[in-house]
DNA sequence: TTGTACGCGTTATCAT
DNA sequence: ATGATAACGCGTACAA
């Protein structure tokens, strides 16, 4: 690779003058630039942004760390943080966390040792203290998680997404909604939860049922099965998942026991993955906008990143109810 | 950030003794390593993978470029490579192309400025002797694409792909295959066809036919309502589809137009996504081992890195024919 | 066993 | 308008 200094002496010029053509920064003769920038062209010239980093201690790169990209939820999200990153070039660290603190921290070192300017973490699950020990003041913005004493902060009220969706179904006409929600250590799950509960007390009689799962299909599967085997446990109508993965492993189940979906059980989820259209029948669920959540946390962390401000930014997403053929009476 | 140099003072040492201590490299004194280990954790030392990389040339990171990591074929290869990555201290930059030449480009010269140690490229366009020019002897892998006469290549045989799903839907009795193929400036969809048109002589009396869209849901959807529509069109009963997206359109074509899948018409996708699963019917697809494709390209890469050699590895996988309701006549 | 000094590629400050 | 040089944080010969 050819460096600055190849570039000067092939040029006949100092180091300092072919920065300045660069940088278009300083003043620089129209003879000595165009020989300057031949010299550039001839030598297939690329500054190197690792020693630019050293000196001005920026990357130009953000950390991503989000559970799991093979989670059909996370792909919308990165999609929409790397759009808004690249428009503004700076590149994407992809960090998988598989939602392990141990991992989320590995990540993080790794990330502050390589000067990144800033990073978005996704769902995390670590203890907020932990979290902002590591970051130190490395900007940062935290996605799924509706708190955060320092660095900006972008979710959607999953209180009031569980409210609308266990809502939905009784309006449809169910009597007995009971959920399954995610694992309660994640955030997300215990809000949602919370606004199940809410929905329950207000528009039914019965008392909440809540059966904790694992976000997967499978889990939403086993969970519903397990429920129906047990006669001991009261009947029901309609199921609230904490998500649409599970939610189709409640469609399975029910798909397997012959059991009409829709007509005799209404079936909602929670993310709205691209997936939820094309399930049999088609999911009624609440969509959360990902891409455009991905990209909104970007730009709250790039702009931080330019001009670092004390105010804390909170955004709030709504979860859309996307009525579909899994709450339908026919 | 406190450096070596503040590490150094603090314990009184020397630099390049903290350098040592730092690296294990070289003779340091049981003494002096527990100052030295002491300051570090005192002043939350964090070596700057910047300098190092400043030094040494390398960077510990790669970059991954593929065209969009919402589609869902990708997450999986994402996090194969990630996996593989990160297992050996690297991080993945994340580059979505769009299918984009000059995008590809674009971060082609970004990653090279960031002096990222190699690149993993999935569904290029770019000519290839374009793509070599820039890369210049930068370490790469490319993926889903067939010939590389420099680098490493991941891919898996889309010919024999291609026919083994059209023989498949010739062994469960229908007559006439048609085929939407991908947009066929992409050098799997030529692939797949060309392995359409291979069974279709084998098999068949009719001749083959193909109709070109863009591996979308919306144009598997369009493709068969359009050839449903044209009444000068032959007739079919079976259609083999580029990839499980256009399948999922040409299944909710037929659902719409109330043709009953599997009996009346069969349907068979390709890549074998997560949702091809849940689909109404289930869509017998070929499977492609993104995740182990994925994680392969980089282990390729990462040995490239450490020890260059001169002999390409052609890595071909098999798609693997996963049979399933959309092909089965009741 | 430990310290000194140079170099990695670039920017920025100061002279010229 | 241009050139010389220090500095960024670290590794590594080489000297002590």
């Amino acid at each position: 690779m050819a460096t600055i200094k190849d570039v000067a002496s092939k040029a006949g010029v100092a180091v300092s003058t072919v920065s300045r053509v660069i940088n278009s920064s300083g003043y620089v003769g129209e003879e000595t630039k165009k020989r300057v920038l031949n010299a550039m062209k001839e030598l297939r010239f690329r500054p190197s942004h690792i020693a630019r980093g050293l000196v001005s201690g920026k990357t130009y790169t953000i950390g991503l760390i989000i559970p799991d990209i093979a989670n059909p939820f996370f792909p919308e999200i990165a999609r929409g943080v790397e759009d808004e990153a690249i428009k503004n070039n700076f590149n994407v660290i992809l960090c998988n966390s598989d939602w392990k603190i141990d991992r989320e921290k590995m990540y993080l070192s790794l990330l502050l040792e390589k000067w990144c300017d800033g990073v978005i973490i996704v769902g995390s699950r670590s203890e907020e203290i932990d979290l902002l020990r590591t970051l130190g003041d490395l900007p940062f913005v935290s996605m799924d998680r509706d708190i955060s004493s320092a660095g900006h902060s972008v979710w959607v009220d999953n209180v009031l997404g569980g409210y609308t969706a266990t809502k939905h179904l009784y309006s449809m006409g169910y009597r007995h909604v009971i959920h399954i929600s995610g694992p309660l250590n994640a955030p997300s799950a215990v809000a949602r939860r919370k606004g199940y509960e809410l929905a329950v007390k207000e528009f039914a009689l019965q008392s909440p049922v809540v059966v904790e799962s694992d976000y997967r299909k499978s889990g939403g599967f086993t969970a519903v099965m397990s429920i129906l085997d047990d006669s001991s446990k009261e009947r029901f109508d309609a199921v609230f998942a904490g998500n649409d993965l599970m939610a189709i492993g409640v469609l399975h189940a029910a798909n397997d026991r012959g059991i009409c979906i829709g007509e005799e059980l209404g079936v909602i989820g929670y993310d709205g993955i691209p997936e939820s259209e094309d399930t049999f029948p088609s999911l009624t669920t609440m969509f959360q906008p990902g891409y455009e959540m991905g990209r909104r946390a970007c730009e709250l962390l790039l702009s931080e990143i330019a001009t670092p401000s004390s105010r804390l930014i909170k955004e709030v997403f709504k979860a859309e109810l996307k009525i579909r053929k899994s709450t339908k009476r026919s």
